[in-house]
DNA sequence: AGGGGGACCTGTGCGC
DNA sequence: TGCGCACAGGTCCCCC
């Protein structure tokens, strides 16, 4: 489910609720998700204060009072939902109930993950780029550090298809399947193209598609979220229309192509594109 | 060392 | 109706 639009989109989604309240109660259902859950998780958060939320790549970082960071990864299936005193109760399953906090305002989150491909980990604020998980991601596609200059270098000597590199969270942190296939349709390069045989003019042109669909897609996010947290209080999900993705055999969206998108699969993932618009 | 493929999980939708 | 299979928005880790 997640990529980077869907995960600033539950930050936002959270933040309001969760900034400036204290962890009164935490219990995790489970000992693990994907990964253990770190030594004494629930002791470590009970009493903290949450000082604010941010984001890095797909992660959401919740900074707490004690000089700890909260790092939360949604895997697939990962949801947050945000449970106010008498209102509604999430449309997930309980039975993927794994994480639990009551907040000192009374509201209570849940993290819910049926794959239980999400993690969690907990880190000292001043060894938080050491982390495991963050250390080696590369730059955020909306931060100044990603530039069409940067994947030129990012892809020097890369033979791998360009589909892989961008799905490499050491070259560009946050892209997924989704936004790779848009972005690709947008620049107008097959996702089988290695990596190093594009010139530095399409390469502009891919820098800038990789923007304009990420920050879309956030606006996109932000603008229905409100409606669907009013009705059961799940944050995440939001109806968006993609160009290729998910569209195998319907028409290309150009109006002057008239070709049908085709799916391939490259490294055991669906790619999508249009074989008259990408080349 | 870079890159491909399997592993980790459950749920859903489809064809037979 | 039931069964088996393909597929799902991610990442790590092993192996070549």
């Amino acid at each position: 489910m997640p990529e980077l639009p869907e995960v600033e989109t539950v930050r936002t989604g959270l933040a309001p609720i969760m900034e400036g309240a204290h962890i009164v109660a935490a219990t995790i259902n489970r000992p693990n998700l994907r990964f253990a859950f770190p030594a004494r998780f629930c002791a470590r958060l009970e009493g903290a204060g949450i000082i604010a939320l941010r984001r890095r790549a797909k992660y959401l970082l919740i900074e707490l009072s004690t000089q700890e960071t909260l790092i939360a990864h949604l895997g697939m299936s990962g949801r947050f939902s945000i449970l106010a005193p008498g209102g509604p109760l999430p449309d997930t399953n309980p039975k993927h109930d794994h994480v639990e906090w009551v907040l000192s305002n009374e509201h209570k989150i849940v993290y819910n993950d049926p794959r239980r491909f999400g993690f969690m980990d907990l880190a000292a604020n001043n060894a938080l780029a050491q982390n495991r998980f963050l250390a080696d991601l590369g730059p955020e596609p909306l931060g100044n550090g990603f530039s069409g200059a940067w994947l030129r270098e990012a892809f020097t000597g890369k033979a791998q298809s360009v589909k892989a590199a961008l799905l490499d969270q050491r070259i560009v942190a946050g892209l997924g399947n989704i936004y790779v296939c848009e972005a690709l349709y947008c620049a107008g390069i097959r996702p089988q193209t290695p990596a190093s045989k594009i010139s530095k003019e399409r390469l502009e042109k891919l820098s800038n598609c990789v923007r304009k669909i990420i920050a879309t897609a956030i606006t996109a996010g932000g603008s229905t979220l409100r409606d669907f947290a009013a009705t059961d209080g799940a944050l995440g999900y939001f109806q968006h229309r993609f160009s290729v993705y998910g569209r195998e055999g319907e028409a290309c969206l150009n109006k002057e192509c008239g070709e049908t998108i085709v799916r391939l699969v490259q490294s055991g993932r669906s790619s999508f594109y249009c074989p008259k618009c990408q080349h």
